[in-house]
DNA sequence: AGGATTTCCGAAAACGATTACGGTCTGATA
DNA sequence: TATCAGACCGTAATCGTTTTCGGAAATCCT
């Protein structure tokens, strides 16, 4: 004899009373409801996470959706940590777990989030990494899977979603710069298919179209989201025959490569050339200081849970101030390289 | 109607027959199998994942424990994602998901490990972050879940582990210091409950007696697993009256910080003091460069998961040369810094 | 006191899959 | 032709819960 079956027989009442107590329903003694809660507790019996899914057709997981392997988004341990944690302060009230769904770099995110959601896995998903065509919106709304993504796409469909405010970024380091007197500015698109990449750049264009500059092609330095990808750029800025005079990143993982490659090239940041980037751990103890800009990332994790139970229907009402489909402001943090 | 009956009712055979064609049961009629499989493919037909596990008593996860928020291991940038990236591909081939259970800063990871399993959320189960004495093997081994952990404990159960190779990399370390020269050597502490730092610390003492050298209490830097903790290392040492001429860090995380608080108390890594860390993307873009050690980290990710899989009975057999119980070696990388 | 409510609980039907079991059909064999 | 084996498939039980429904007992009301 196993399970909530086991728990019945040891109090001599009907299992589905034992069900009723632990899940709090109300037509159960309070005094049964003790015995059953005091049982549970001292034979540690959990409910059987198979049977409770199939019955109820929910699971009381959120997943979020991540890729691994391969360096998509850039973003690393820390970054997904530091989100997670907000994120899982929200959804312990509710004694929801959060999962991270773990989509290899050699399987199609699409065909993997199929499965997941086919599955039955979680009961609301936050999605990373948006490209700019995501077919996984589309997807998850005509599945009716509450979901929120981390990042906009072209492929909206009216779910919530949270974007850090690279626009805003765009605009206040284009600003600074130019009132700085820079005129070739350029910055560094890590990102092929992501959809940031895009909102960047063409806000950066308009910026300095504003001041009546122009964004040449070739200031727009393409790479890799990481280390590495930084690295190279600075030899690209070197062999330029017309090289930028500031440059702006996107991505925080590109700034300590970046800042290796220009000493290697004899450029130092904010005296050879304006560096504007993104803060992070590691930036805190580059050198020259670097100007970048800045987040909190718990916040970041805890607005993004409140805006997905708002939109689940269990949970309706409970976060009536939770944003939606807004951009998360980034702060300057300024420092001596721009 | 839905799931595995719509398909029955599509192709107008029995439920069964579905689910034995679709399981690779032998009784069942090569021409019917390519009809279901077809049909299942075409109408995106997935198993629910609750029924399946409720029948079959087994999910088809493998669960990766690792906890969020505080830095806790200190692994930086893209530790994990790495070595997920290597347990996927071996999971791939065996229908196997792989998952990340993230336990929250403010829930105790034992407890959090027995929810998850009371609810029987995976198959098997990958733990990290090994404390000195951590809870979480004695409960797995008495509910007899497969697992496999990421380093050591005092409280080893006989599982399977693999743990990176901090024995060798102190001796090694030491040797190679105390051959250019150096008696007063300290390292950096960071992980006050991990077993990682017991290892490490009990080795390096060994390997200094060996030479006649002895570990002085205050040449053991305990800190924060993190950026911040290693600069705070730097200043420690400036203030010292007896400061160690060389210094080995077991993180990769504390590495850029020290960097940069050496450099801002006027200290050059090679030339004022050796340092010995471990090598990572960051790393290879610090100047002077790093003395480190370095691993791959897919390579330990395959090897976790064929080790993992080895001890589960549906898969046995399968990996005959799958390692268990090992020290995964570390490379040493020379630089200019030590 | 007698009927109407409430309160509490037990019985049983789902949920969606897997699988043991037994039945039908085909073709082969004596 | 009668029998049998083997191939294939349908039926129904089963996994562990939740939840509906109805019934018994207690309480309330007039």
């Amino acid at each position: 004899m196993k399970g909530i079956r086991r728990l019945a027989e040891h109090l001599d009442i009907s299992i589905g009373t034992v069900s009723r107590a632990l899940n709090g329903k109300p037509d159960v003694n309070e005094e049964t409801r003790r015995r059953v809660l005091e049982a549970a507790e001292r034979l540690g019996y959990v409910a059987n996470q198979s049977g409770r899914a199939l019955r109820k057709g929910s699971t009381g997981v959120i997943g979020f959706m991540m890729q691994t392997g391969r360096e998509i988004t850039g973003q690393g341990d820390i970054f997904f940590m530091s989100v997670f944690d907000g994120v899982q302060t929200v959804l312990a009230r509710h004694k929801l777990d959060l999962v991270a769904l773990l989509c290899s770099s050699e399987e199609d995110p699409d065909d993997y989030l199929k499965r997941m959601v086919a599955r039955g896995f979680a009961d609301g998903i936050i999605l990373s990494a948006t490209r700019r065509h995501d077919a996984r919106f589309e997807f998850l709304a005509r599945h009716k899977i509450p979901f929120i993504t981390l990042g906009r796409s072209l492929t909206d469909v009216g779910q919530p979603w949270i974007d850090l405010d690279f626009e805003g970024m765009a605009e206040m380091s284009i600003e600074r710069l130019v009132r700085a007197g820079h005129s070739r500015i350029g910055f560094v698109w890590p990102h092929g298919e992501l959809n940031l990449g895009y909102v960047f750049t063409e806000r950066c264009r308009q910026s300095l179209a504003r001041h009546g500059l122009t964004l040449a092609e070739k200031n727009i330095f393409r790479t890799n989201p990481s280390e590495a990808g930084g690295y190279a750029v600075a030899r690209q800025i070197k062999d330029s025959d017309e090289p930028p005079t500031a440059i702006i990143l996107v991505n925080e993982t590109l700034v300590t490569g970046l800042y290796r490659g220009l000493e290697e090239v004899g450029l130092r940041p904010g005296r050879d050339i304006a560096v504007i980037g993104r803060q992070s751990p590691q930036a805190r103890f580059l050198s020259p200081s670097l100007t970048g800009f800045e987040l909190s990332l718990r916040d970041l994790g805890i607005a993004l849970a409140e805006s997905l139970l708002s939109t689940m229907p269990a949970y309706a009402g409970l976060y009536p101030d939770a944003v939606r489909r807004t951009l998360w402001p980034m702060a300057l943090v300024e420092g001596d390289s721009g």
